[in-house]
DNA sequence: CACTAAAACGGAGGCGCCTCCGCTTATTAC
DNA sequence: GTAATAAGCGGAGGCGCCTCCGTTTTAGTG
């Protein structure tokens, strides 16, 4: 937002720094018992350092100048890099929350919904997902060769919240069964290649609900 | 060198910006019939940037200030931007130079000393590069991923040039001919995993003269 | 409630990045 | 030689990163 004030952006620039260094590691120990309760105003900074850091990613990428986050979280910039020492470790919290999220309205939405409805909705929100993780992907891709949990973890989350909706959409005869959620992720990873082009998300909206047809055709009820 | 004042390194830091901007691009149009001569002042800075860079990178990694090489190149940090947009840019430069040097000496090395000799020294010399690379590992590993042409050529070179040496090793029976170069290239490949001790350089020279030890052996002379 | 140790805060300060644009210099034409 | 002009130079300036350390706040304890 402060950033660029000419409209000019570098062609590529810079590059992790010391890779030597103690990237997050979050396997802190094979035994995490007790984190340490937080004071209680440091868990609200923390929190709401958070929530703006998600809002900021998700707006300027992950380029988003980390002092205008913490001005806007209202805390000081050195708050900001007692909880988050690295710019990568703030990236990780905040995609770890999106995952968090996007596998918590898998359950919602199954308990709102008939199924197949629900299937449907959390789908659109699992490509505004895939955008999120557009934005963050430079920054993922470090984390996700330095940290191995990361990966394993999120898309085994993401993949077992699809797998269920998808079940009991099958098993309520509202979709045909005859589809996993393999091949449901497969189809909806097309739309990762789609360019960032401006109408991106009106057309994947249009493939979520062609898939879905291609879903409800042919199912028993 | 006048980074870091405090002693205190960022953990991880940052990751390249733009992946959607112009990476160097190196293959401009599969033609580039005269790249235009540079003025003969311009050629001169440009020459000293790059030595000067060189011996930064070697010095203090990738992390070295270019402000710093500007400095000690003895001309204006904006020179040095317009000769190389980016870090990338400059590092890329250095690390073909460095190609090209290792290749080079290879033929020397070939002219004056006896076959075995001179796959010996060269082999030192490899394994000072292999150093080198190191060093820039991080920004390689972009550049790599993001400048194809660049990994087929250098390791096409390079192979070549130990190639050439350890045929004429074993045709002038020096060594035995039941080795070629993709073996002794694995061999040294070994030296790589070795991690950053102070004493790294040594036990590099003695690993050699051991697989030198070895190609000798059973040699027909 | 008062007190205290520990935890947390926050921002000044120092550094590096990168761009812009007024000035300098090499080259070319006469 | 001189003039004209394109090419190149360089560093101030603005921004972001990250650390350090004096100040403030919280959670216990009596």
């Amino acid at each position: 937002m402060g950033a660029d004030p000419h409209g000019f952006k570098p062609h590529i620039a810079r590059v992790e720094k010391k890779l030597t260094e103690q990237p997050p590691e979050t396997t802190e120990k094979l035994e995490t018992p007790a984190p340490k309760p937080l004071r209680a105003d440091a868990q609200r900074n923390r929190d709401k350092l958070v929530e703006v850091a998600a809002q900021a990613f998700a707006a300027d990428g992950v380029d988003a100048s980390l002092e205008e986050i913490a001005k806007r979280a209202g805390v000081g910039i050195g708050t900001l890099y007692r909880h988050f020492p690295t710019r990568e470790h703030l990236v990780e919290v905040v995609y770890r929350r999106e995952v968090e999220g996007l596998c918590h309205a898998a359950g919602e939405l199954a308990q709102l919904h008939p199924a197949d409805v629900a299937l449907e909705l959390w789908m659109q929100r699992f490509v505004d997902y895939i955008a999120t993780k557009r934005g963050l992907a430079t920054s993922l891709r470090v984390l996700l060769t330095t940290n191995s949990t990361l990966f394993s973890d999120t898309s085994g989350r993401v993949s077992g919240a699809m797998r269920r909706l998808i079940e009991a959409a099958a098993a309520s005869g509202k979709i045909r069964a005859d589809v996993d959620a393999s091949d449901v992720m497969h189809a909806l990873g097309g739309i990762y290649s789609a360019p960032n082009t401006p109408d991106w998300r009106e057309r994947s909206g249009r493939l979520v609900k062609l898939l879905m047809d291609g879903l409800r055709f042919g199912a028993k009820g």
